[in-house]
DNA sequence: GAAATTCCCGCACAAAAACGCACAATCACG
DNA sequence: CGTGATTGTGCGTTTTTGTGCGGGAATTTC
């Protein structure tokens, strides 16, 4: 076995149920526990586990309190938040997945704005619920801890079912050949079924993801209509993407 | 289990009630209570909680109101909690409605119980989220703003299909005559819905609802198996209800 | 003020991490 | 090719960390 794929394995086990066990999962893959050690501490260092005694754990984990970097790209989510807004109007069908953008979009909603909005991000459902006029369809099946979002065939298949006007998708990772990618197997499925339902599909990305890749792929750049970030528009480092053909805003 | 996993644990424990004793949760999870006593330490020097003899505040405590009124209440509320808590065994796939007894009884849960919890209640849910070995099954829908919990066909159509051990409702009135009644219409389709997909239904009450009702009806008598209230079972305000097929509490 | 808790301190012990080293596989490159 | 550097892995040994326990001090409680 291979050490990425090692690596990958053990990150989607951790996004899985939130903690993990070296010594499990040194029984597991059959390595020795060494190894594994050494395996945390990089994924640690790369900021994708906490590493603790005995084993890691996902981010989401602490994530409760994390003043310092929140406040700092808040602004900046909050930018991208009022550029999306832009594409809503009243009567619309709205999908959106989960993140912290998404959220911050979802605060900033105009109050006089009546839409309809479908997620299964208990996050952003709590959200969309502060608003007086915004009727809130939540997509149901098993909640994954880790991401806290339904995920599972139940949830796709209501998803499948419907068909939105727009879709708001918060990016961990976008690139010119990659396409926009993921690490959470089970999130993949939840966007994929949600670009297949929407006639429009619109990404938001802070700036720092522009470029980046992550081990699953989602979709293919030509599936997406908008890309929005904090940069401005005509931002050389997104030429290429206008150059792809998406609208940049 | 892991230090930080326990720690996460305690603090949640002490937001969520207030005050947590060592003894209590030394007794949870199967700790020595010098083990708890050097977790509150660390919490306490991180300024999360604040240690006191014998356990541990919130930090919002000190300061604020104290309004005995409402621990009061809580403290009924916790009576009834561990009561329900007490027919839940390992496996079992569990049906709750929402309501504040229900939250109660979401927060009492052991950390070592494993089961799956199905609900609509956005609350309910995020208590079960919450704890490390519960699966948490969403009902999806339109989502009612009232009562923060989905309604709507879909929902039903969910609960119908399929067969839960218990179910857990939270009870807004109860009576002799009546049965069980409530007054938002979309609620009482869920409850219905949830009462004929379990092979056991449990009511929670309160003692000042016992013999009240409300304009909609949800089901008689004859469909509950077990009623749990604060009071000790054979006060003799239940006894009618025993008398009518019911297991009291 | 006496009984019962709870706390503090030191110790013991197990589990995990860190460190240094050996060794194999892979890569780099003239 | 071949040879030397780099990387990845496993294995002892030593350190560190986490936890429980006993006994005596401090405290709450009535």
């Amino acid at each position: 076995m291979l050490k990425k794929e090692r690596q990958a394995y053990i990150l989607h086990q951790v996004n899985l149920h939130n903690k993990v066990l070296s010594s499990s999962l040194s029984a597991d893959i059959n390595v020795s526990e060494d190894t594994i050690r050494r395996d945390l501490m990089e994924l640690a260092e790369e900021g994708k586990v906490i590493k603790v005694h005995g084993g890691a754990l996902s981010h989401s984990f602490s994530q409760v309190h994390f003043p310092a970097n929140e406040v700092y790209s808040q602004s900046q989510k909050k930018k991208i938040a009022n550029k999306a807004i832009s594409l809503i109007s009243n009567g619309m069908f709205i999908l959106t997945s989960g993140g912290t953008t998404i959220l911050e979009m979802a605060r900033s909603l105009p109050p006089q704005l009546k839409a309809t909005f479908i997620s299964g991000s208990i996050a952003a459902i709590l959200e969309y619920m502060h608003h007086p006029n915004i009727e809130v369809i939540l997509i149901g099946d098993r909640i994954s801890k880790s991401s806290k979002i339904t995920v599972g065939p139940e949830a796709i298949a209501k998803i499948r079912q419907m068909k939105a006007d727009i879709c708001f998708l918060g990016t961990n990772a976008i690139d010119l050949n990659h396409g926009i990618t993921d690490n959470d197997w089970e999130v993949v499925q939840l966007k994929r079924a949600m670009i297949e339902s929407s006639q429009k599909v619109v990404c938001l990305s802070i700036a720092e993801k522009i470029n980046t890749f992550q081990p699953i792929h989602i979709c293919d750049l030509s599936k997406i209509d908008i890309l929005i970030t904090e940069l401005p528009a005509d931002d050389p480092s997104l030429l290429p993407y206008a150059e792809a053909g998406i609208r940049v805003l």
